[in-house]
DNA sequence: ATTTTTGTGTGTTATTCAGCATAATAAGAT
DNA sequence: ATCTTATTATGCTGAATAACACACAAAAAT
């Protein structure tokens, strides 16, 4: 993998992370109770069921987490981007993973020890207050989802996570393709569909003039018409 | 209401809310920084849209927690009881209520002041250490109840309802009733159905001898069998 | 006591969407 | 290069469940 050479300092020091509110001493000691991780696109991180061994932070790539339901059915229930937590759920609820992880692209993650995390937090209470707000902010984005999935109609659900996908991982320098690739079958995943209807709903939105599709490449070309089917569900 | 002599001190002494991990000064002061509310059943607590304006612990009753969405549909997200927190998610995200809080029966809760909360957050890192704990498993719920309610058959959510309502409340003394009386419609809201399917499935349900009803009673004969059509789906 | 409102129960119809089948294409593997 | 597998695409059918209508009971208001 071409990333070899990270350098991990960089997402402790990075200005986007939590980290911010740590001392130098305090960043200076998580940077000696790391480890680096490279993941393939594809690859497991964690799966339901494995114990956490530390505060991975996901230093490059991007991660979908999801549940397994019935018979097998993905549910992506967060989708992650650099410099963010993954697995911190599990971490600070001290419970096995209840959702795996799996590389969509290749990805560089840091694991800070459990003990060393628990450390800091309790020499700093600010990186408990961000964690906190981090967790409260996730949770309401959990309860948003719960009533989106449960209660729009397909082209609604779809509409959203477009937008979702959009707002969380930005647009290619062109300003209209979502900088995320994900097969069909993730995108239905994410939406509570079956891949056949995601890939239908896509096709019409195209043909409808709200977006293009050239394979993965995903074109926001209306905005507004797109908020506008998520809104009526 | 009866329990206008309720002592509020109870609810920060409480052995089972997280104020445990509190020095006795600092529970002194707490107690010198918070106010009482009484809500009558059927009455709003908070609405979305709200500013939080502390952290609300329930002291006594039960009280729903719901957003609204499409076309005014409740769907409820969370179900507190004594001593649980209410309404910390927004405080704790610095956001706006994104939920609303209704009493389900007379209920009594007190309000410490975000500013006092806060300064013993700062003082006493255990207290930040059990709130986010508490934060990571209702995240984990939250995951779990977003699959429940997207993947499972009528049959299955509603079963899994009335074990959550279980675990939740209890029994009552004759170790078969669920300790909370819900109309058929909240029943519904809980569980992503509408109102005639509620009444519908729970009449099956007793047909079939997993439960028996009588009004807002429900008693659970056959947990076994319950716990086997929930997992079904 | 009577009216009004709210909640519960049941049958019927309409709609959405999952499930399945099948084909075409693209991407990997040998 | 060719075979194999995964992904994308589209059509058809049936099942699940929402929506609606209506009757009745219970609770609340007058």
């Amino acid at each position: 993998m071409q990333e070899r050479n990270y350098n991990a300092d960089d997402c402790i020091d990075n200005p986007k992370s939590v980290f911010t509110v740590l001392t130098p001493k305090e960043k200076e000691f998580l940077k000696q109770n790391y480890t680096c991780a490279f993941y393939k696109k594809g690859e497991i991180i964690f799966k339901e069921g494995d114990k956490p061994l530390g505060l991975m932070i996901l230093a490059e790539g991007k991660v979908k987490i999801f549940k397994e339901g019935v018979g097998g059915r993905e549910q992506i229930v967060r989708m992650a981007k650099p410099v963010g937590f993954i697995g911190y759920r599990a971490l600070f609820a001290e419970e096995h993973h209840t959702a795996t992880a799996v590389a969509i692209e290749d990805c560089v993650s840091c694991i800070v020890d459990k003990e060393s995390v628990f450390r800091v937090m309790r020499s700093n209470a600010e990186l408990s207050m961000s964690i906190i707000q981090s967790f409260a902010s996730e949770l309401g984005f959990s309860h948003d989802r719960t009533v989106t999935l449960t209660q729009k109609h397909i082209r609604g659900r779809l509409a959203e996570s477009l937008i979702f996908l959009k707002d969380t991982y930005g647009y290619e320098d062109d300003n209209l393709t979502i900088k995320i690739y994900l097969s069909r079958e993730d995108v239905a995943n994410l939406s509570n569909m079956t891949t056949s209807n995601a890939i239908r709903t896509l096709s019409t939105f195209a043909q409808e003039g709200v977006i293009s599709i050239d394979g993965r490449k995903i074109r926001i070309l209306d905005l507004t018409k797109l908020e506008r089917i998520s809104e009526l569900g």
